[in-house]
RNA sequence: GGGAGUUUAGCUCAGCUGGUUUAGAGCAUCUGCCUUACAAGCAGAGGGUCGGCGGUUCGAUCCCGUCAACUCCCACCA
């Protein structure tokens, strides 16, 4: 078969998708091996896979694929996330835009909306995930709303509250009037926002003082219910007792003393808002103070407000500062910086708000979660990076709050009796029974509105995608169970990691996973974060169209260290796109050898320097790669087969193997060609799967595909050393004294140096890379030294080069002046230490002696320097 | 206000127990090549007092302190 000029991806992606596929060798089911487990962070049905999730995916490709290669029996669950109120907030914008409100909407109607969603978005999120090359198992593919897993969820939820670990109250939560649900303290994020500060004043009642207060949100006026100043503010002792009219409403308020107020800030005097404002929520506990809720769900002032009623919140506070300004109680305004609150998912500013949801006690879930990272039993990759964060989150967690005013999710299985108790069971029925109330049927009960927070349901994901919520005992989960290591986004380690290892703790009384490997933020090449809004995230489809998948996993893996962002650059795609080709060509060059064999007859074959050096390389390479996955360290292992593949197969071995125009190749050497090039492509097999399966099988007729291949380690690291480093060295001098000296092609070329080279350099085999590699016609290799040559040190060794042409020696002397300056100045350093004492005394003797063989090495240099100067 | 991280070539980053490193790679740049596997390539070159200062040490890109810049996380100061 003719081989393309160049790789074309396409083709050869698709085919052995299928082919997988059909063999069906991503099924795991439980046997006698070790399990390598693995489970998708389920992304999110709301929209497409971006950059970060294509680096988690790739990622986890990597270690599965090189753990089923070595003997493990691996499984990657796949999987999505039904995201709360992140899809409810799309399902809401597409009806909205075809002119369906979702307030006219029955639950159902909604929810089968959202399920026709779902069917859409998991579908191309699925095809991407295929499209990558991913080796998940599809017959697992688990969905946070999947039956079982919806009666999981329950489960859990009634369990947790029967054991006090789940209550309901009325606390004040983070609200956010965009999707009119309460939200966690995770779910919100603080931007830095210049606002202003105003400073208004209330009047002392009976009296005509006035005490100035700063806020920066004037529309919460009308619920203000106190003045709070310090107990030591000497400027406030004689307001004690009094009340102060608050403005716009004129409600009388007392002016209270709590050592919580900050003197020197703004005028030191508070107003206190305990509806609005966590600090004044708290102050109002204390004071026993009224509370005056003005908000209404959605972010209007409600009928308590009093005035703007219905208006917006940020509207009204526009509205009252003119009004302040127009009644001369605005006493000034100046600009300032804070921190504000936005949802994570509408980006609304989110409002402190009391109201009645149902919290996870935290507490007891911490500490089992603490012990297992803080003991060692599950490992964090990078290091320890994450450990503090985690330890911090942890030690200092506040119960949870997993009730959300949506209808997306499942759904609280908490059921009000007509008295208004309520019971918190699976069902209806059960719940009926509970109640243990003879005058009550199911019809009586009323089922809680809300639903559960998404994380409440993402926290059990790998114990339920093995169904280890409802049957805790079975065969899967005790095989699968723990995971062998989660690959995810730091950005989720509270929301997510810390909450897995605490239900882990909970439900199996074990970690959930062994290793956490965090992966980084990806970036855009002006390191911004990629997001829709700025549309710096590139579709991945698009680029797999463009640069194929191989290639896209090798430019999202060359520059991701563990935990650090990466920014992302195309032209690392490319990179990964000409190593594709370099592949593809080397296999076509290997081909062409094929048809044009001998047999050596008795001895050696000359390339066995070649072969022999070629073999340590992979065996060191091989020793090294396997060390990087060990430690995690996935970039250091593709680059290492990388410069493996590129430097040392291919612009080294094959050159120096490679037959003339009318010689032949002999078997013995293509067989262990043949080898080498198979010995790589299973190396680079995790990395880059399509491309290393495809050329497997146009090497030979294989009996087997490469990705259920399984990995052989060599015996033993190299012992011979074979000094082709040095060999590359001297090649690539001579190509510089050449290029430099404008020495033509063909230029029969002189070699000279000392005894103990000489018998490196007289090897045929040597001799033979040499000449080919040079590109000279003709090689004389001799231990005398011409004294109008030309020195080259390679290494500790110098060779002397002589041409027939005439040298420029100009350009000559310049160089030996510049290397001998150099010289100079390293034998002065080495002299330096070695004039030390304490140097000499102190340091491990290997050490000493290296310094003196430098010593010895430079000096000798120096003088071959010279001497071919005093020549010129 | 606390905590963490980063700072090495024009750009992105390696350098994981301090001495074979007066520091490596990829990309970019420059020079020469359409050499019969690959111009998505080959050959060669230039480019860095390893953020500043101080300390520990015989010896520091590496360990410690400090300063500076950037990034992130956490925290209820109106």
């Amino acid at each position: 078969m003719e081989l393309s000029k160049n790789y074309i991806p396409e083709q050869v992606e698709n085919k052995w998708t299928e082919l997988w596929k059909q063999k069906g060798y991503f099924k795991s089911v439980p046997d006698d091996r070790k399990a390598f487990t693995v489970v998708i962070p389920p992304p999110n049905v709301t929209g497409v896979l971006h950059m970060g999730h294509t680096l988690n995916e790739t990622v986890q490709d990597i270690l599965v694929r090189k753990a089923r290669m070595s003997g493990f029996n691996a499984c990657w669950v796949p999987g999505s996330d039904h995201a709360s109120i992140a899809t409810e907030a799309k399902v809401v914008q597409m009806l909205k835009e075809k002119g369906i409100d979702k307030n006219n909407l029955s639950r159902e109607k909604f929810l089968e909306y959202a399920f026709e969603w779902k069917e859409k978005y998991g579908g191309i999120i699925y095809n991407q995930i295929e499209r990558l090359g991913c080796s998940v198992d599809w017959d697992r593919v688990n969905f946070t709303m999947d039956d079982h897993y919806y009666q999981a969820v329950i489960k859990v939820f009634v369990d947790l509250h029967d054991k006090g670990l789940i209550y309901r109250g009325a606390r004040m939560i983070n609200w956010d009037p965009a999707a009119k649900t309460a939200l966690s303290d995770e779910e919100v994020e603080y931007k830095e926002i210049t606002g202003k500060l105003y400073y208004v004043k209330y009047q002392i009642s009976d009296s005509d003082e006035y005490i100035v207060i700063a806020t920066q949100r004037p529309e919460t006026i009308m619920g203000d219910t106190a003045i709070c100043v310090n107990p030591t503010d000497e400027r406030y002792h004689h307001l004690k007792g009094k009340h102060a009219i608050v403005p716009l409403v004129n409600r009388k308020v007392p002016i209270i003393f709590d050592e919580y107020v900050d003197k020197e800030f703004g005028t030191g005097a508070l107003k206190v808002t305990p509806a609005h404002d966590i600090n004044d929520y708290n102050l109002g506990l204390k004071h026993n103070l009224e509370i005056v809720d003005t908000l209404n769900e959605d972010g209007t002032l409600s009928e308590a407000a009093q005035v703007f009623v219905g208006m917006d919140r940020f509207e009204a506070r526009k509205k009252a500062v003119e009004q302040l300004a127009a009644e001369g109680l605005l006493y000034k305004e100046e600009e300032y910086t804070t921190r504000l609150g936005f949802s994570q998912r509408t980006n609304a500013v989110v409002e402190p708000r009391i109201s009645t949801q149902w919290f996870v006690k935290m507490k007891e879930f911490a500490e089992p979660a603490l012990k297992e990272v803080v003991e060692g039993r599950i490992q964090i990759h990078p290091g320890d990076k994450f450990l503090a964060t985690y330890k911090y989150w942890l030690e200092n967690v506040k119960d949870w709050c997993i009730s959300r005013q949506l209808w997306w999710g499942q759904r609280i299985p908490a059921w009000y009796a007509p008295d208004g108790s309520f019971v918190v069971a699976e069902t209806r029925d059960s719940a009926l029974a509970k109640l243990n109330n003879v005058q009550w049927t199911v019809d009586d009960l009323t089922q809680d509105e809300d639903v559960l927070d998404t994380w409440f349901s993402s926290w059990l994901w790998p114990i339920e995608v093995f169904n280890g919520i409802n049957e805790p005992n079975n065969k899967e989960i005790s095989y699968y169970y723990p995971t062998s290591v989660l690959v995810t986004g730091q950005d989720i380690i509270f929301f997510w990691v810390a909450r897995m290892v605490m239900a882990g703790m909970q439900y199996r009384n074990e970690k959930p996973f062994e290793h956490v490997y965090f992966t980084g933020m990806v970036r855009d090449k002006q390191g911004r974060k990629m997001s829709k809004q700025l549309g710096n995230s590139p579709d991945l489809l698009e680029l797999i169209d463009k640069y194929g998948a191989d290639a896209v996993r090798f430019g999202i893996m060359i520059s991701s260290p563990a935990g650090n962002d990466l920014l992302f650059d195309e032209a690392s795609l490319e990179q990964g796109r000409n190593f594709n080709n370099k592949l593809w060509n080397a296999l076509k060059l290997i081909r062409m050898w094929e048809g044009k064999q001998s047999t050596v007859k008795g001895g050696q074959s000359t390339e066995s320097f070649a072969v022999n050096w070629f073999e340590n390389k992979l065996k060191d390479a091989k020793a090294d790669v396997e060390g990087y996955y060990k430690s995690f360290q996935l970039s250091e292992a593709l680059k290492t087969i990388y410069s493996l593949i590129w430097d040392d197969f291919c612009s080294s071995y094959l050159e120096w193997v490679k037959p003339g125009i009318d010689e032949s190749i002999d078997s013995d050497t293509l067989k262990m060609t043949l080898f080498f090039y198979e010995e790589l492509i299973q190396l680079l097999h995790p990395f880059m799967p399509f491309i290393t399966e495809e050329i497997y099988h146009l090497i030979k007729p294989q009996e087997d595909d490469l990705c259920v291949k399984q990995y052989k380690l060599f015996d033993s690291a190299s012992s011979i050393i074979l000094d082709g480093a040095h060999l590359k060295l001297v090649i690539s001098k001579i190509r510089e004294v050449r290029a430099k000296n404008k020495l033509p092609n063909k230029e029969p070329i002189s070699l000279s140096c000392n005894t103990q080279l000489l018998d490196f350099y007289t090897n045929p085999s040597i001799q033979k890379i040499l000449l080919k590699q040079v590109n000279a016609s003709r090689l004389k290799i001799n231990e005398v030294q011409s004294t109008n040559s030309i020195v080259i040190n390679v290494g500790t060794d110098k060779i002397y080069i002589e041409t027939e042409k005439v040298v420029d020696s100009r350009s000559q002397k310049q160089e030996l002046l510049k290397d001998l300056d150099y010289q100079k100045n390293f034998l002065n350093s080495v002299l330096k230490k070695l004039s030390n004492e304490r140097f000499v005394q102190n340091a491990k003797a290997d050490v000493v002696e290296l310094e003196r063989k430098k010593q010895a090495d430079a000096e000798a240099r120096i003088k071959t320097i010279e001497e071919s100067l005093v020549n010129l």
